[in-house]
DNA sequence: CAAATTACTTGCAATTCGATAGTAACTATA
DNA sequence: TATAGTTACTATCGAATTGCAAGTAATTTG
């Protein structure tokens, strides 16, 4: 998946996730979310065509796997793949970055160690 | 400065440098750079008016302050507010997420501890 | 069978991005 | 002193992305 800005893994990594959305995703995941519907309830009100776009390269970058629907309840379920699931520390470090420094935030989704 | 999406730390920190850009301009300040024809030379290649606004809401936000233009080299200088160290953690591990997980990345710029 | 739900796609206007060119202020060189 | 160069931008404009709303196909529930 070679075509980032430079071989800085910092700027290659926000070539993956430098965005508004990507990493509220990535939370919502470690929220216990898994289904579409589940991430538009989320309250920054993901629009659907951002949303479907996002899982799409997640998906190629190999941070999410999609599921089969649901034959029960017609539901597609997505998951991280272990490499979503490294990110819990980006997650983890900038959660406490904005606890710490933007105020109006507050503690409210749990999020769990991988 | 409050209208960020939701009380969430996590995307309340990326309503602020959630882009591709912002946060490989903090990486210059940490890496010891300080002037505007110095943030152009990265490899990344950002253009002008996107590094200047980027100055601009990094101020904006306290992250960053203005100096006054050098009466002999006649260059401004900028530099990192307390606040603006403190995302050191977050490039920290974001570096090393990238250098884990995306082949092709390599440790070049030293980010030494603020 | 009709209505609802789910996971999208499509269309479109508005915003933002990125490349380039231009500019104002100052500095160094001839 | 005139000229060229540097610095830090701003302006412009086409391209890409965003966000909202509406539409759709495949189930699934009443």
């Amino acid at each position: 998946m070679g075509n980032h800005r430079s071989c800085c893994p910092i700027s290659s990594s926000l070539d993956i996730f430098g965005d508004k959305w990507t990493l509220v995703i990535i939370r919502d995941f470690f929220a216990g979310k898994s289904l579409y519907s589940e991430f538009l309830d989320s309250p920054e009100k993901i629009s659907t065509n951002i949303l479907a776009s996002r899982l799409k390269t997640l998906e190629k970058h190999g941070l999410i796997i999609e599921g089969k629907k649901s034959i029960k309840t017609g539901k597609k379920s997505y998951k991280l793949t272990k490499r979503g699931k490294s990110l819990y520390e980006v997650l983890d470090v900038m959660a406490n970055w904005g606890l710490k420094n933007i105020k109006g935030t507050e503690k409210r989704i749990s999020v769990p160690a991988p």
